[in-house]
DNA sequence: GACATTCTATACAGATCGGTTTACATTTGC
DNA sequence: GCAAATGTAAACCGATCTGTATAGAATGTC
């Protein structure tokens, strides 16, 4: 059983490190912030670096299984589900809390490589990626990884645009591209008109 | 005249911003490390965030230089450039100093809106995007600004993909993705095959 | 050669960094 | 009631942070 306290630490490390970056927050800070001293926070972590490791932990669980979740209550079929991404993300981009992906961010400051940082960045994305390409199974498209790779993209780019240029609706840019290469990936005769079509049959 | 002290200064922020982060390089690093005494570095800054503006609308500069004439060199025709945007990228990525782009790194750690540091980074992003929408308008493109919208976005994206996942390529995937939009962009008849045509007149 | 200027190296100030330790309060088990 | 255990706040450590000040070497000018 994971202890309280504990708890609240990853809770607080997540938010700050979030908001100020990595760099930008100190261990005092933390844990008077999460009401914990810092004994007993270093009874929990040996050094910041496994906080920072467990925020990132922690954060990857919790976004994935939020996310997930919300794309799936937003669409029943799965090719709607992989344009659904996007409003989910847009969602997500409209929210006041939204400093970006911390994953990237983390990278952004922690550029070496080999370090168990920037394992836990790659493998965040790694297992977004096996998602948008379940989901590109999912909806019987031709070439699937291919699309979902490209799909992965647009989300990594609109999430970026979304944070430094602080507009939200970029989402809708990219799921109307998305809605292109979905369509032109689709099995069955290539020239159809560029309008959705119902599902076909998988 | 800019002095040359001080050109050595900006030159080596932006290299050891870029490779470490803000928050990660000291000021006496980079004094140090330009063979700049503090003391003449705040005569020339006159403070650590006036260098990090100075380094950043450097870097933004040179960079967009460097892009748009790499560009112009990798493609004559305006729909060729349009794609080559993404094999510049390519180049970018697999340089063994990459660390991704110096901008979305530095809003990573400086969050708070409406600062200099935010408003910098919006403008080159603004800048990059006018540029591919200009590419696009002298490709004859319909819609361009909305077409030049999501080639920035597949530009970041993968830009940031690069960064996380070590994985130069993934500049082909979003090239794909352009070449796939920009083919749908083209005016005329709608239900063309889908490889790409020679240069139709503008 | 004398003098003002400009650079340097370096020490310093006060704050904060990550991390440890000490002294005390609170809870717990018996 | 009492001791062991666990929590706390807070001082403390050495290092580093941004920013300043000092002392001396190099430079240029007359």
């Amino acid at each position: 059983m994971t202890s309280k306290k504990r708890q609240q630490l990853v809770d607080t490390a997540i938010e700050l490190f979030y908001a100020h970056g990595f760099h930008g927050v100190g261990i005092d800070r933390i844990a008077e912030a999460a009401h914990v001293s810092k004994k007993t926070m270093y009874h929990h972590f040996r050094s910041k670096e496994e906080l920072i490791l467990a925020a990132l932990k922690h954060r990857d669980s919790l976004f994935r299984n939020n996310f997930m979740k919300a794309v799936e209550a937003a669409a029943d079929t799965p090719r709607e589900r992989l344009l659904a991404v996007f409003d989910v993300a847009q969602a997500w981009f409209s929210d006041n809390k939204f400093y970006g992906c911390m994953f990237i961010n983390a990278v952004g400051e922690y550029a070496e490589p080999d370090t168990a940082i920037r394992a836990a960045c790659k493998n965040f994305k790694r297992q977004m990626l096996a998602y948008i390409e379940e989901l590109a199974q999912d909806a019987g498209l031709e070439r699937p990884k291919q699309v979902a790779a490209a799909l992965s993209i647009l989300l990594e780019g609109s999430t970026v645009t979304a944070q430094v240029s602080e507009n939200p609706d970029c989402a809708r840019i990219a799921r109307h591209a998305a809605e292109v290469l979905v369509e032109q990936a689709l099995p069955g005769p290539r020239d159809r008109p560029p309008s959705l079509s119902p599902d076909s049959p998988v």
